[in-house]
DNA sequence: TGATGTTTAAAACATTTGTTTTAATATTGG
DNA sequence: CCAATATTAAAACAAATGTTTTAAACATCA
């Protein structure tokens, strides 16, 4: 059983991971230490017990889930080198829309990034460099291809910021989003269907693009 | 002296005003009424007896800050009836990035539409059905004219996110932005330049969707 | 097994904070 | 000017919440 699981893990171990959940959805101020003691079936006291306050355990879990490294939480985005770029486009758009906006309670760290937005602190500059820059460069190369070769780096940069803006868009803003278009879930099947979109409005305007360019 | 013109001005507005730049600054939850009033040199009972309450003083702050800004933004809507939908489209892209990024004077707007992103509260959907919902059925029209009359309203919206989707970004995620694009600028002739690529960006997706429909 | 140290549980505590009450003060209209 | 009304101020209240205390339960090991 999976209550029976859990109760079987050592409790700091389950504070602490249950913290992360906490406070990556409601944020520092928004959380009580109450609601995580409940959620992991433990004493009111224990996290004064084990993190001495709130603020040491927020600053645990802050270092705890921006020290996972980057490789281990994507395997989405090994697109497979040898498909044509349109196909890696589409598979590009997907991992990026599901790591973004599929809730499997791991993507602590896309949401305390969502308030890094609101409020940077400088944990944001590592994050952008550890993990979005590798990313947008993997998307500059797909993007150059379908652009042509001799397409200037800056037109192939504004393409791509078009293609991922499409994508965070349904993150930064989902609450609008929802009420904009409620038809729209974020299921695998609505996110699937959602990255056949984007992946063909891109399409569309790159190809012309590079048409337009020769 | 500035303190003694502020106690000059109706304690309410006076209120009013400061709660603008602490709900902005800190946050709708981080922000107690003990400060507002301190700051405003106001009785702590002052809120209760003008706003009824905390939630309905950050409510008014944020229709008065929305209504400021769709008054100050609203000429620029104004896209011309009897213009060619292609140079609506750009007219009205222009001016979503002007009102969305340019900024002439205290972003207070700015700040608290990023915090409702990522901790709505029940103002949102005020800003949304007033604000929002408006514009997004003037982009809905247009895009409409463009794809075709009988193309499904379904369809319709998903390309008028991916429109929207690319001009929020460079508000939400500035940051990122600027470290991805860093030749990016804000100022009117950046914000033009941009306009100019994401019309063509989204046009050439629109009418290639628009002829395949056929 | 029994002493010792660790962990858990329940309750108490202290502070913060939104709100209300009550009374004093200022303002306004007749 | 007086009475009615509106505004302000101080204090009290109640709920939420981080923290501490105290004791019971548990584990460890000589």
């Amino acid at each position: 059983m999976d209550k029976q699981e859990n109760d079987h893990k050592k409790t700091k171990e389950r504070i602490l991971r249950v913290a992360c959940e906490v406070f990556a959805e409601r944020g520092f101020r928004n959380t009580t230490i109450r609601d995580i003691c409940q959620q992991a079936h433990v004493n009111v006291a224990a996290v004064n017990y084990y993190f001495n306050s709130k603020d040491e355990l927020y600053e645990t879990v802050c270092k705890y889930i921006f020290g996972l490294s980057v490789e281990n939480a994507e395997p989405r985005f090994e697109l497979g080198e040898k498909r044509k770029p349109e196909e890696k486009l589409k598979a590009f758009i997907e991992a990026l829309l599901l790591t973004v906006l599929y809730k499997d309670r791991s993507n602590w760290r896309e949401m305390i990034m969502g308030r890094e937005m609101v409020e940077p602190t400088n944990a944001l500059n590592i994050v952008i460099e550890d993990m979005i820059k590798p990313r947008f460069q993997q998307l500059h190369v797909i993007v150059k291809t379908l652009l042509g070769e001799n397409a200037e780096d800056e037109a192939v940069r504004r393409c791509c910021l078009s293609i991922t803006g499409q994508c965070l868009y349904y993150r930064f803003c989902q609450p609008v989003v929802l009420q904009l278009n409620p038809r729209q879930t974020f299921d695998q099947a609505g996110i699937e269907k959602l990255a056949e979109h984007i992946t063909q409005f891109s399409l569309h305007a790159v190809k012309q693009l590079a048409s337009e360019d020769k």
